[in-house]
DNA sequence: TAATGTGAATCGTTTCACAGCG
DNA sequence: CGCTGTGAAACGATTCACATTA
């Protein structure tokens, strides 16, 4: 139930992110082609998919050549809605919500982080950083003033379903959810449930029922 | 690709380790049958899937009634192999390191966290924590003495490769990425990635292709 | 009546095979 | 010869239909 209709397959949009993240990469260090046998030899995807999920966004790359790693980069900020930079929030200020604050890989990301929620007043005076920190309470103002579109929710389990809809009412478009609660939301907002203890219970299943394939 | 041959469907795997949980809450409230329905319902599956799955591994309910929970959670248990306790550390001890050492839900969890590592001698003498600390070349060496089966890798992305290989090495079964750097090793060690960055990426794409379904 | 068990059908994704181009 | 493009086949997972039982 209440899943989305998405015009893209879901495994293709997670392939696509990664890959987009590589041509990046091999932007800053001069590449001008790639393959999609390179790309996929990278990221652990098969070719095959690789030129699947391409031509699923509608890219036509010359046949017979391979692509170009600048014009495609382009090509996949503007069809996915990567181009342009999206706000977000950190909710929950704890050590993992600190730790998501100053996290150094967001700098280059294209997200910005603009804001900070807790409920304790306490932890909002002691945190050092440039971004605003408001109380828990200011959350929905915040969002719908500010125009946040996705949140990383990181309060404890109790709290998060009513932070959640606060984030909902102030119009958030998606949250990443690191908090073992489940949450139930309309179907516009989009949720990523991240729990490092199901994460490790899911390796915990796949070492024993995964008598795995080739070495390397 | 080196992908591993499940004799359990990933998307059951996540599922089912998703119900465990919900079953020992269950089980702490007092609750004694449950239906699959309910399960589905509180967790966002269908009843369907939740009956496909218990099948699956084998479970047989007995047609008509609802599940017995503790019986159940016993079982997934047992055939999950997530009855007895497993070792697990965290190599990289900065914020997000740091935050892992001392997260709360680790401790009812059924996993035990019985090292840190990093290569920063001067963080190993700051954080207070009771798990042990070791320096980044004893990675290997601690992995195989106190038979640690899972990691959190939470290092610089130029560091990741290398503390992989030398978890690799010690003998680790699994390990959750947390940088955005993807991972080769062996299959015979599973790997979980989850990059922040990455996921707001998803969330991005996924609010503009899923036109999405019903509310609530 | 409300629930489970299960084979069949449907749907979605990946892999294959091969045509066409540099 | 290596690479992309693309329709077809194979595979995997979810949903359905219905028999069955408390």
């Amino acid at each position: 139930m209440s899943e989305c209709k998405p015009q893209l397959p879901k495994p293709t949009i997670e392939r696509m992110t990664r890959i987009f993240h590589l041509l990046e990469e091999l932007e800053r260090s001069g590449d001008e082609t790639v393959s999609s046998g390179r790309l996929g030899e990278l990221l652990g995807f098969s070719s095959h998919s690789v030129r699947k999920d391409l031509n699923l966004i509608g890219f036509s790359g010359t046949n017979g050549a391979r692509y170009p790693v600048r014009r495609l980069r382009e090509f996949m900020a503007e069809t996915l809605g990567l181009a342009r930079s999206r706000k977000f929030c950190v909710v929950g200020l704890g050590r993992l919500g600190s730790a998501i604050l100053h996290y150094p890989f967001l700098k280059e990301s294209g997200f910005a982080i603009v804001a900070g929620f807790d409920s304790s007043v306490n932890r909002l005076e002691t945190i050092r950083t440039d971004v605003k920190l408001y109380p828990a309470y200011q959350i929905t103002e915040i969002v719908r003033s500010e125009g946040i579109e996705l949140a990383a929710l990181a309060v404890p389990g109790s709290a998060a379903q009513s932070a959640a809809e606060r984030l909902a009412e102030g119009g958030i478009r998606g949250i990443v959810n690191f908090t073992p609660a489940p949450l139930k939301l309309p179907g516009s907002v989009q949720i990523l449930n991240i729990d490092l203890v199901n994460e490790l219970r899911v390796l915990t299943v796949l070492t024993q029922f995964c008598d795995s394939g080739e070495g390397v």
